[in-house]
DNA sequence: CATTTCACCTGGTGGC
DNA sequence: TGCCACCAGGTGAAAT
Protein backbone atom coordinates (compact mmCIF):
# COMPACT_ATOMS: atom_id res chain seq x y z
CA UNK A 1 0.00 0.00 0.00
CA UNK A 2 1.54 3.81 -0.97
CA UNK A 3 2.72 5.42 2.07
CA UNK A 4 4.81 8.54 2.45
CA UNK A 5 8.15 6.73 0.77
CA UNK A 6 5.68 5.44 -2.18
CA UNK A 7 3.85 8.34 -2.73
CA UNK A 8 7.13 10.43 -3.18
CA UNK A 9 8.49 8.38 -5.33
CA UNK A 10 5.43 8.41 -7.59
CA UNK A 11 4.94 12.46 -6.90
CA UNK A 12 8.78 12.62 -8.32
CA UNK A 13 8.45 10.17 -11.52
CA UNK A 14 5.16 12.34 -12.27
CA UNK A 15 6.47 15.33 -11.71
CA UNK A 16 10.04 14.79 -13.96
CA UNK A 17 7.67 13.06 -16.77
CA UNK A 18 4.70 16.02 -16.63
CA UNK A 19 5.92 18.76 -15.53
CA UNK A 20 5.25 21.94 -17.98
CA UNK A 21 2.99 20.24 -20.28
CA UNK A 22 -0.65 20.59 -20.45
CA UNK A 23 -3.58 18.77 -20.29
CA UNK A 24 -5.11 18.41 -23.50
CA UNK A 25 -8.03 16.24 -22.90
CA UNK A 26 -9.36 14.76 -19.45
CA UNK A 27 -11.19 11.77 -19.30
CA UNK A 28 -13.24 10.55 -16.20
CA UNK A 29 -15.11 7.53 -15.71
CA UNK A 30 -18.62 7.42 -14.76
CA UNK A 31 -18.44 5.45 -11.76
CA UNK A 32 -18.77 8.19 -8.86
CA UNK A 33 -16.58 6.17 -6.51
CA UNK A 34 -12.71 7.81 -6.55
CA UNK A 35 -14.31 11.43 -7.13
CA UNK A 36 -14.36 13.82 -4.66
CA UNK A 37 -15.24 16.04 -6.91
CA UNK A 38 -18.04 15.03 -9.52
CA UNK A 39 -16.19 13.68 -12.70
CA UNK A 40 -17.80 15.46 -15.46
CA UNK A 41 -16.92 18.90 -13.16
CA UNK A 42 -13.42 17.23 -12.38
CA UNK A 43 -12.56 16.58 -16.45
CA UNK A 44 -13.67 19.69 -17.02
CA UNK A 45 -11.81 22.12 -14.77
CA UNK A 46 -8.22 20.05 -15.62
CA UNK A 47 -8.78 20.55 -19.56
CA UNK A 48 -6.22 23.19 -20.84
CA UNK A 49 -4.16 23.89 -17.79
CA UNK A 50 -0.50 23.23 -17.48
CA UNK A 51 0.63 21.48 -14.91
CA UNK A 52 3.02 23.42 -13.46
CA UNK A 53 4.23 20.77 -10.79
CA UNK A 54 4.09 17.74 -8.74
CA UNK A 55 4.75 16.86 -5.13
CA UNK A 56 3.63 15.36 -2.21
CA UNK A 57 2.00 16.60 1.26
CA UNK A 58 1.34 13.73 3.32
CA UNK A 59 -0.10 11.04 1.36
CA UNK A 60 -1.30 13.13 -1.21
CA UNK A 61 0.23 13.72 -4.15
CA UNK A 62 -0.73 17.27 -5.35
CA UNK A 63 -0.07 18.78 -9.06
CA UNK A 64 -0.29 22.21 -9.00
CA UNK A 65 -1.83 23.92 -12.13
CA UNK A 66 -1.71 27.06 -14.37
CA UNK A 67 -4.99 28.66 -15.21
CA UNK A 68 -7.78 27.60 -17.45
CA UNK A 69 -6.24 29.36 -20.91
CA UNK A 70 -2.98 27.89 -21.81
CA UNK A 71 -1.15 31.56 -21.50
CA UNK A 72 -1.82 31.94 -18.37
CA UNK A 73 1.63 32.10 -15.80
CA UNK A 74 3.30 29.96 -13.75
CA UNK A 75 0.97 30.81 -10.94
CA UNK A 76 -0.45 28.16 -9.52
CA UNK A 77 -4.50 28.76 -10.13
CA UNK A 78 -5.72 24.93 -9.73
CA UNK A 79 -4.95 22.02 -8.07
CA UNK A 80 -5.18 17.92 -8.71
CA UNK A 81 -5.34 16.14 -5.79
CA UNK A 82 -4.74 12.58 -5.40
CA UNK A 83 -4.70 10.07 -3.13
CA UNK A 84 -3.96 6.35 -3.67
CA UNK A 85 -5.74 4.66 -1.11
CA UNK A 86 -4.69 1.17 -0.76
CA UNK A 87 -4.16 -0.28 -4.61
CA UNK A 88 -4.42 3.24 -6.39
CA UNK A 89 -1.75 3.88 -9.27
CA UNK A 90 -0.72 7.01 -11.27
CA UNK A 91 1.38 6.15 -14.57
CA UNK A 92 2.87 8.40 -17.43
CA UNK A 93 1.95 6.02 -20.60
CA UNK A 94 2.16 6.52 -24.43
CA UNK A 95 -1.87 6.75 -25.61
CA UNK A 96 -1.48 3.60 -27.05
CA UNK A 97 -0.58 1.31 -24.16
CA UNK A 98 -3.42 -0.91 -23.04
CA UNK A 99 -5.70 0.63 -20.71
CA UNK A 100 -5.70 -1.19 -17.32
CA UNK A 101 -8.99 -2.74 -15.80
CA UNK A 102 -10.27 -0.25 -13.23
CA UNK A 103 -8.48 2.52 -14.75
CA UNK A 104 -10.51 5.42 -13.99
CA UNK A 105 -8.82 8.84 -15.07
CA UNK A 106 -7.32 9.21 -18.76
CA UNK A 107 -5.12 12.94 -18.78
CA UNK A 108 -3.62 13.34 -22.14
CA UNK A 109 -0.71 15.88 -22.38
CA UNK A 110 0.86 18.20 -24.87
CA UNK A 111 3.75 15.97 -24.83
CA UNK A 112 2.18 13.04 -26.18
CA UNK A 113 1.78 11.00 -23.22
CA UNK A 114 -0.82 10.41 -21.18
CA UNK A 115 -1.71 10.54 -16.94
CA UNK A 116 -4.11 7.99 -15.47
CA UNK A 117 -5.37 7.03 -12.41
CA UNK A 118 -5.80 3.13 -11.87
CA UNK A 119 -7.35 1.76 -8.75
CA UNK A 120 -8.89 -1.56 -8.46
CA UNK A 121 -10.79 -1.22 -5.10
CA UNK A 122 -11.38 2.24 -5.43
CA UNK A 123 -10.40 3.17 -1.66
CA UNK A 124 -8.50 6.15 -3.46
CA UNK A 125 -9.53 9.94 -4.16
CA UNK A 126 -9.35 12.20 -6.72
CA UNK A 127 -10.31 16.13 -6.40
CA UNK A 128 -9.93 19.13 -8.28
CA UNK A 129 -9.33 22.70 -6.77
CA UNK A 130 -9.92 25.59 -7.57
CA UNK A 131 -7.56 28.18 -6.10
CA UNK A 132 -9.49 31.37 -6.77
CA UNK A 133 -10.24 32.55 -3.57
CA UNK A 134 -9.18 29.43 -1.35
CA UNK A 135 -6.17 28.21 -0.06
CA UNK A 136 -4.31 25.27 -1.48
CA UNK A 137 -4.24 21.73 -0.15
CA UNK A 138 -2.65 20.77 2.89
CA UNK A 139 -2.14 17.92 4.96
CA UNK A 140 -3.96 17.95 8.17
CA UNK A 141 -1.12 16.50 10.34
CA UNK A 142 2.71 17.13 10.80
CA UNK A 143 5.37 16.32 7.80
CA UNK A 144 7.65 13.04 9.38
CA UNK A 145 10.74 14.42 7.49
CA UNK A 146 11.15 17.86 9.37
CA UNK A 147 9.38 17.44 12.40
CA UNK A 148 11.39 18.24 15.51
CA UNK A 149 12.29 16.19 18.60
CA UNK A 150 9.84 18.79 20.93
CA UNK A 151 6.81 19.01 18.26
CA UNK A 152 6.81 15.26 18.39
CA UNK A 153 6.69 14.87 21.48
CA UNK A 154 4.27 17.38 22.49
CA UNK A 155 2.35 15.59 19.56
CA UNK A 156 2.41 12.18 20.73
CA UNK A 157 2.77 12.29 24.89
CA UNK A 158 -0.79 13.55 25.72
CA UNK A 159 -2.22 10.39 23.47
CA UNK A 160 -3.91 7.40 25.32
CA UNK A 161 -4.18 5.47 22.99
CA UNK A 162 -1.52 2.55 21.52
CA UNK A 163 1.97 4.54 19.55
CA UNK A 164 1.02 2.02 16.81
CA UNK A 165 -2.69 3.82 16.69
CA UNK A 166 -1.22 6.78 17.17
CA UNK A 167 0.99 6.68 14.52
CA UNK A 168 -1.27 5.65 11.60
CA UNK A 169 -3.48 8.68 12.58
CA UNK A 170 -3.01 11.12 9.88
CA UNK A 171 -3.98 14.45 11.65
CA UNK A 172 -0.94 13.69 13.68
CA UNK A 173 1.04 13.23 11.69
CA UNK A 174 0.66 12.68 7.47
CA UNK A 175 2.28 10.16 5.52
CA UNK A 176 2.93 7.03 8.10
CA UNK A 177 1.12 3.61 7.17
CA UNK A 178 1.13 0.04 7.94
CA UNK A 179 4.52 -0.92 7.13
CA UNK A 180 6.42 2.09 8.30
CA UNK A 181 4.75 2.03 11.69
CA UNK A 182 5.62 -1.49 12.02
CA UNK A 183 9.09 -0.64 11.19
CA UNK A 184 9.75 2.16 12.95
CA UNK A 185 8.65 0.62 15.62
CA UNK A 186 10.54 -2.41 15.68
CA UNK A 187 14.02 0.00 14.33
CA UNK A 188 13.04 2.21 17.91
CA UNK A 189 12.73 -1.25 20.25
CA UNK A 190 9.02 -0.49 20.80
CA UNK A 191 5.79 -2.35 21.51
CA UNK A 192 3.05 -1.45 19.02
CA UNK A 193 0.30 -1.91 21.67
CA UNK A 194 2.25 0.29 24.64
CA UNK A 195 -0.27 3.21 25.21
CA UNK A 196 1.71 6.65 23.35
CA UNK A 197 1.27 8.45 26.72
CA UNK A 198 3.86 5.96 28.52
CA UNK A 199 6.46 6.03 26.70
CA UNK A 200 9.42 7.95 27.75
CA UNK A 201 10.67 10.95 26.34
CA UNK A 202 13.76 9.04 25.27
CA UNK A 203 11.40 6.67 23.53
CA UNK A 204 9.79 9.09 21.74
CA UNK A 205 13.12 10.41 20.17
CA UNK A 206 14.33 7.12 19.34
CA UNK A 207 10.65 6.62 17.46
CA UNK A 208 10.91 9.96 15.80
CA UNK A 209 14.94 9.14 14.47
CA UNK A 210 13.81 5.93 13.77
CA UNK A 211 11.05 6.75 11.73
CA UNK A 212 12.77 9.52 10.11
CA UNK A 213 15.64 7.15 9.05
CA UNK A 214 13.65 4.23 7.17
CA UNK A 215 11.25 6.69 5.85
CA UNK A 216 14.56 8.21 4.54
CA UNK A 217 15.80 4.75 3.57
CA UNK A 218 13.13 3.63 1.53
CA UNK A 219 12.53 6.56 -0.45
CA UNK A 220 15.75 6.16 -1.56
CA UNK A 221 15.12 2.75 -2.52
CA UNK A 222 11.83 3.67 -4.47
CA UNK A 223 9.59 2.24 -1.87
CA UNK A 224 8.02 -1.03 -0.76
CA UNK A 225 6.78 -3.06 -3.21
CA UNK A 226 3.83 -5.09 -1.45
CA UNK A 227 0.86 -6.13 -3.01
CA UNK A 228 0.83 -4.20 -6.13
CA UNK A 229 2.63 -1.18 -5.99
CA UNK A 230 4.41 0.00 -9.03
CA UNK A 231 6.12 4.11 -9.43
CA UNK A 232 5.18 6.37 -12.09
CA UNK A 233 6.83 4.49 -15.05
CA UNK A 234 5.29 0.80 -13.52
CA UNK A 235 8.94 -0.27 -11.49
CA UNK A 236 8.94 -1.78 -8.04
CA UNK A 237 10.97 -0.47 -5.14
CA UNK A 238 13.16 -2.56 -3.18
CA UNK A 239 12.84 -1.81 0.46
CA UNK A 240 10.42 -4.50 1.39
CA UNK A 241 13.80 -6.39 1.26
CA UNK A 242 15.03 -4.24 3.94
CA UNK A 243 11.93 -5.05 5.86
CA UNK A 244 12.23 -6.31 9.91
CA UNK A 245 9.29 -7.10 10.87
CA UNK A 246 6.56 -6.26 8.22
CA UNK A 247 4.97 -9.43 6.93
CA UNK A 248 7.64 -11.56 8.30
CA UNK A 249 5.28 -13.24 10.84
CA UNK A 250 7.28 -16.06 11.74
CA UNK A 251 10.78 -15.97 10.49
CA UNK A 252 13.44 -15.04 12.45
CA UNK A 253 13.85 -11.52 13.91
CA UNK A 254 17.19 -10.04 11.99
CA UNK A 255 18.52 -9.06 15.08
CA UNK A 256 17.88 -12.20 17.55
CA UNK A 257 16.65 -15.39 15.49
CA UNK A 258 12.87 -14.34 17.53
CA UNK A 259 9.97 -15.90 15.40
CA UNK A 260 8.44 -12.48 14.39
CA UNK A 261 4.82 -12.33 15.77
CA UNK A 262 1.64 -10.56 14.47
CA UNK A 263 -1.06 -9.41 16.60
CA UNK A 264 -4.43 -6.89 15.57
CA UNK A 265 -3.64 -3.43 16.98
CA UNK A 266 -6.84 -0.81 16.34
CA UNK A 267 -8.03 -2.98 13.86
CA UNK A 268 -4.76 -3.76 11.58
CA UNK A 269 -2.36 -6.31 10.79
CA UNK A 270 0.57 -5.19 13.60
CA UNK A 271 4.58 -7.31 13.17
CA UNK A 272 7.02 -7.35 15.81
CA UNK A 273 9.85 -9.20 17.45
CA UNK A 274 8.50 -10.06 21.37
CA UNK A 275 12.37 -9.83 22.55
CA UNK A 276 13.83 -6.56 20.85
CA UNK A 277 10.52 -4.47 21.53
CA UNK A 278 9.42 -3.72 25.09
C1' DC B 1 -13.68 16.10 22.62
C1' DA B 2 -11.14 11.66 22.25
C1' DT B 3 -11.39 7.22 20.82
C1' DT B 4 -13.51 3.11 18.63
C1' DT B 5 -16.19 0.89 15.16
C1' DC B 6 -17.87 0.40 10.71
C1' DA B 7 -18.64 0.93 5.64
C1' DC B 8 -16.56 1.47 1.51
C1' DC B 9 -14.27 -1.88 -2.38
C1' DT B 10 -12.05 -5.92 -5.00
C1' DG B 11 -8.62 -9.52 -5.59
C1' DG B 12 -6.54 -13.13 -3.31
C1' DT B 13 -6.87 -16.98 -0.11
C1' DG B 14 -8.52 -21.11 1.84
C1' DG B 15 -12.12 -24.43 2.83
C1' DC B 16 -15.08 -27.86 1.03
C1' DT C 1 -11.49 -28.14 -10.59
C1' DG C 2 -14.84 -24.75 -9.04
C1' DC C 3 -17.49 -22.07 -6.13
C1' DC C 4 -18.00 -19.03 -2.37
C1' DA C 5 -17.41 -16.97 2.16
C1' DC C 6 -14.07 -14.29 4.18
C1' DC C 7 -10.73 -10.66 4.82
C1' DA C 8 -7.08 -6.92 4.38
C1' DG C 9 -6.48 -2.11 4.87
C1' DG C 10 -6.62 3.93 4.39
C1' DT C 11 -9.96 6.99 5.37
C1' DG C 12 -13.95 9.37 6.92
C1' DA C 13 -18.43 9.11 8.95
C1' DA C 14 -21.08 7.38 12.69
C1' DA C 15 -21.30 5.66 17.17
C1' DT C 16 -19.73 5.50 21.90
Amino acid sequence: MPELPEVETIANGVDVRVRGQRIVQAWCCSHPQPFKTPAARQAKGLEGRAILWVHRTGKHIVCELGGPSSQSGDHPAAQWVVHLGMTGRLLVTTPDAPVAPHTHARLSLSGGKELRFVDPRRFGRLEFRDLSGKAGFSAQGAEPLTIAAEEFAALFHPRRLSIKAALLNQALLAGVGNIYADESLFRAGIRPRKSSSRLTRAELERLRAALLQVLKDAIRLGGSSVSDYVDAEGMHGFFQLEHCVYLRTGLPCRRCATPIKRILVAGRGTHYCPKCQR
